[in-house]
DNA sequence: AACACGTGGTC
DNA sequence: TGACCAAGTGT
C-alpha cells in the first residue's frame, strides 16, 4: 500500500528530526500518559496563523507567562492583549483570541470542545485551526491544510492547476493520506517537512524523505509548484501622523475602532490613509514638520506617512484621541508602523 | 468569491 | 530592493 509505505517515511523522519518548540512535545521526550495542553496548542496555532515560527517564539513565551491558562485570558483587559500582541500582525487575531477565550469559559466551562465542528465554531478558529487543535491536542484524524501542505501535496502528486483553485483538490489528496493512528504527529510533520525541507525555493530533495516519492520531483518541475495566480500591484497611499507631547510626557494617543486596519490597536491620530494625505490635527498647537516619512507596507498598500510633532504646553481637549500618561505609555504596545512613527520623531527631537 | 488584513525575513 | 512568502480567518 503506497499510502501507508508513504505515512511511514514521514513519521520516521518526523521522530529522527523534530524541533523542539515552546508549545510542542517532541515524539522523543513525550512520557507516557503525557498529554498536550490545548490551550497551549490553540494559542500557538492562532499566533502561527500567516506567521512563521520565528517570529512567534517570544510572544508565545510572554502571553502564556502572563497568561498561563484559558481562564486567566479570559479575564484579562482587553487593551493588555492587544498591547501583547502589538507587532504581530493582523490584529484581528488577537481580538477573536479574547472572544474565543471568554467563549470557551463561558460556553465550555474553561475547557476546549474536542471535536473539529464545535472548535470550528470558535471565534478565530477556521479550518486549518480546528483541523490543527483536533489532531495535535485531541489525537482526533482530521486533516490539516495550510501553506504547507499545499505546497507538498501539488509537489508531491504534481499537481499543475495555480492556487487558490487547487485548493479543493489538494484537500482531498492530503485527507486521503491523513493516518488514523498518530494523527497530531503527522499534521506536524507535513508541515515542518514544508517548512524546513518541502520550501518554496530550491526544495532540499536530496534529503526528503518522500523524494522518491514525488512526482513533481520525477517530472523536474518541484521548483515550480504550486503555480499561484499572480497577485495586483499594491498602490501608494499617503497620510499624515500628529504626535503631540504634554509638558508632563504624556502623548495623545487613540485606540482605533474595532473594525478595519489596526482595529483595536493604539495609535497616533492623523488623517486618512488615501491618495492624497490631508491635514488634520488633532489639537490646536504650534505644529512642526518632522524631517523624515514613515514607509510601511501593508498586505495590499504601501504607506508614506508624514510626520507633525507639538509641544503642547497648555492642557486644552484634543479634538481626537486622549494624552496617554508616560507611566501607561509602552511603545511596544504600539503596532509597528506607530512604533516607526515614534522611533523617526524620537530621533527628530534628539538632534535639537 | 474575492478581498481585507501586518510584519519581518529572504533572495 | 522590491516582490515574494509564512502553521488563515472573517466577511
Amino acid at each position: 500500500m503506497r499510502d501507508s509505505q508513504l505515512r511511514q517515511e514521514i513519521l520516521d523522519w518526523y521522530d529522527r528530526f523534530a524541533r523542539e518548540m515552546p508549545w510542542r512535545i517532541a515524539p522523543a521526550d513525550r512520557k507516557a500518559g503525557q498529554v498536550p495542553d490545548p490551550y497551549r496548542i490553540w494559542l500557538s496555532e492562532v499566533m502561527l496563523q500567516q506567521t512563521t515560527v520565528a517570529a512567534v517564539r517570544d510572544y508565545f513565551h510572554r502571553f502564556t507567562t502572563r497568561w498561563p491558562n484559558v481562564r486567566s485570558l479570559a479575564a484579562a483587559e482587553d487593551g493588555d492583549v492587544m498591547g501583547e500582541w502589538a507587532g504581530l500582525g493582523y490584529y484581528a487575531r488577537a481580538r477573536n483570541l479574547l472572544k474565543c477565550a471568554r467563549a470557551v469559559v463561558e460556553q465550555h466551562g474553561g475547557t476546549f470542545p474536542d471535536t473539529y465542528d464545535a472548535l470550528l465554531t470558535l471565534p478565530g478558529i477556521g479550518p486549518y485551526t480546528a483541523a490543527a487543535i483536533a489532531s495535535i491536542a485531541f489525537d482526533l484524524p482530521e486533516t490539516v491544510v495550510d501553506g504547507n501542505v499545499e505546497r507538498v501535496m501539488a509537489r508531491l502528486h504534481a499537481i499543475e492547476t495555480p492556487l487558490p483553485a487547487a485548493k479543493p483538490e489538494l484537500t482531498k489528496l492530503a485527507q486521503a493520506l491523513t493516518p488514523e493512528t498518530r494523527p497530531g504527529d503527522y499534521a506536524q510533520a507535513v508541515m515542518d517537512l514544508g517548512a524546513t525541507i518541502c520550501t518554496p525555493k530550491s526544495p532540499a530533495c536530496g534529503i526528503c524523505p518522500w523524494s522518491t516519492d514525488c512526482v513533481a520531483r520525477a517530472k523536474g518541475i518541484q521548483a515550480e509548484l504550486p503555480k499561484k495566480t499572480p497577485k495586483n500591484p499594491k498602490p501608494i497611499r499617503y497620510g499624515v501622523a500628529f504626535l503631540a507631547k504634554r509638558y508632563d510626557g504624556a502623548w495623545l494617543l487613540e485606540r482605533r475602532p474595532d473594525k478595519g486596519l489596526l482595529g483595536g490597536m493604539l495609535g497616533w491620530p492623523g488623517s486618512d490613509w488615501g491618495d492624497v494625505a490631508t491635514e488634520a490635527p488633532p489639537i490646536a498647537a504650534n505644529w512642526q514638520t518632522v524631517p523624515a516619512e514613515v514607509r510601511h507596507t501593508f498586505t495590499h498598500f504601501h504607506l508614506r506617512l508624514a510626520l507633525r510633532y507639538a509641544d503642547v504646553s497648555q492642557d486644552c481637549r484634543p479634538i481626537s484621541g486622549n494624552f496617554l500618561p508616560l507611566d501607561k505609555f509602552r511603545p511596544s504596545d504600539l503596532p509597528t508602523v506607530m512604533r516607526k512613527a515614534f522611533d523617526l520623531t524620537q530621533g527628530f527631537l534628539q538632534e535639537d
